[in-house]
DNA sequence: GCGACAG
DNA sequence: ATCTTGTCGC
């Protein structure tokens, strides 16, 4: 399939009024054994990204796969674009990945987003697998504060209406804002974010797809384009 | 016009 | 996101 990522902020925007109909919050299909964690880093200030994957078992909770891939950056830094910047290289990371997960979370928003069309919402339709997003700190929308207990929280709402939550997933750590990507409701993932968060802030596939993509900055010297895999 | 502003 | 050591608090 042809998929095509903008490279100027205008047609972005453009792109994103076309696909934002296309996002779908209905409940998770089934509970997914399989989950995906995805997140980037970058080198030579900025100029190339690095993405990683992180898939996990529901059942045993141990890593089935993993895998990075390094590209030239292809859109700078814009509020409300992010998806434009770590989209390419995390769309070709997941199209390559085996076996393929059912659900897929990002370090960042799904709908609470102006467009409706955060990563996880717009790399969601694009692969049409569920998604969720799971951001550090807000973007668009509001929320009260949750209470301190894990587990604990609140809903995030635009104008328009709820967008998801702001979930606390371990006590003494900042809330973070969860909000479904595609083919998941706002209840399923909640559910999901705080049924993989076991030891960290973010759920378990994210924190380990961000320390893989942070360890692959610094250990390879990985000319872009550069694929690796490893089976644990 | 003035702030806000995922990573 | 990235630049970067020690330091404050439990
Ligand atoms: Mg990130």
């Amino acid at each position: 399939m042809d998929v095509r990522f903008p490279t100027d902020p205008r047609a972005a925007r453009q792109a994103q009024e076309q696909l934002r109909s296309r996002v779908c919050l209905s409940p998770l299909p089934g509970w997914p054994e399989l989950v995906a964690g995805l997140d980037c880093a970058f080198r030579e200030k900025g100029r190339q990204i690095v993405g990683a994957a992180v898939v996990m078992d529901r059942r045993t909770r141990r890593t089935v796969a993993e895998k990075t891939l390094w590209l030239e950056t292809p859109f700078p830094y814009v509020p409300g674009l992010l998806s434009f910047r770590e989209g390419p290289v995390l769309y070709e990371l997941v199209q390559a990945l085996r076996p393929q997960p059912e659900l897929l979370m990002f370090d960042g928003q799904g709908i609470a987003h102006p467009a409706r069309l955060g990563i996880a919402a717009h790399l969601g339709v694009l692969l049409d697998i569920p998604s969720v997003g799971v951001a550090k700190s807000r973007l668009y929308g509001v929320a009260e504060e949750p209470g301190t207990a894990a587990g604990s929280w609140t809903s995030l709402h635009g104008r328009e209406g709820e967008l998801g939550v702001l979930l606390r997933t371990r006590e003494r750590v900042r809330a973070v804002y969860v909000s479904p990507g595609h083919r998941c409701s706002i209840d399923d993932a909640r559910r999901l974010v705080l049924d993989w968060s076991l030891g960290w802030r973010l759920p378990h596939p994210l924190h380990l797809a961000d320390r893989l993509s942070r360890r692959d900055r610094t250990a390879s010297a990985g000319v872009s384009g550069k694929m690796s895999q490893q089976i644990p």
